[in-house]
DNA sequence: ACAGGTGTACTAACACACATAGGACAGTTA
DNA sequence: TAACTGTCCTATGTGTGTTAGTACACCTGT
């Protein structure tokens, strides 16, 4: 379900986290559901249960689980909430794009053809494999 | 001409970097134009030459520019190959963008549509202030 | 009540990157 | 020669990421 990239130069907490958030996005992992737990998942990944413990604090930081000590970690937030998140996060990203375009002189027309050929494309998946 | 900003979360070398090259996409710097010295430029950044070096060293490797020891660092490249290589970079920060978006089932009706009205903002500078 | 699961907290240690500090050497130019 | 330039080196401090080990409190099934 969850899998570490140590060719990725994010912290390993960091690409849990994500992965999660992924999972949450993508409809597998359903609101109220149980995470795999701290200690559980630590062994699966052959990593050190404090950077789990780390990525799940950070996780419930954000709102995104909580967590009920003695019995577990769950995903909190609603699948549309999650979507509309990560809506306004690339929306930000976009303006930087926009912004860098019209620095170099790129006109609207050959960043909207752009996109529209990249969108045909359609790649599997963007970050390096998602396991199984 | 160039300055730092403590509460970027860049490395130093990192944001001399990057300002050398807005510099040059912008045109404020010519190719073969000569760069302030190591010494003169951690002087009045108020820094450490060593990081200066380390920024010029690292745009040397990109092929940025170019050193003469005894006489100075230099811009290398063409506005025009700069402005090529950016607009390469946006490609790939838009592809991106395009798989996060189909992922989360943005259409790319909505997507263009954001495009446009972010274009129109239009905002002066995107990273904090260019100053003079 | 007990055992075994859960989250949580804490300290210590190591590795790495960033940055500073100070010094040294070689090439260029006036 | 003097005063610039780039380049290189070692040492040190700091922050972050990660591991390691331990401990405590809570919940659940037997």
């Amino acid at each position: 379900m969850i899998t570490i990239d140590y060719k990725d130069r994010r912290p390993l907490y960091q690409q849990i986290m994500d992965k999660i958030e992924e999972l949450a996005v993508l409809g597998l992992l359903q609101p109220d559901q149980q995470l795999p737990s701290v200690r559980s998942l630590a062994l699966e990944l052959a990593i050190n249960p404090n950077t789990i413990q780390r990525a799940y604090a950070e996780l419930e930081k954000k709102g995104l689980t909580y967590s009920v000590p003695g019995k577990g970690s769950f995903l909190a937030k609603s699948h549309d909430r999650i979507v509309r998140e990560r809506a306004g996060k690339i929306r930000t990203r976009l303006e930087e794009l926009v912004t860098e375009s019209q620095t170099i002189g790129l006109s609207l027309e050959h960043f909207q053809n752009m996109t529209a050929e990249l969108w045909e494309k359609t790649p599997a998946t963007p970050k390096g494999g998602n396991e199984t």
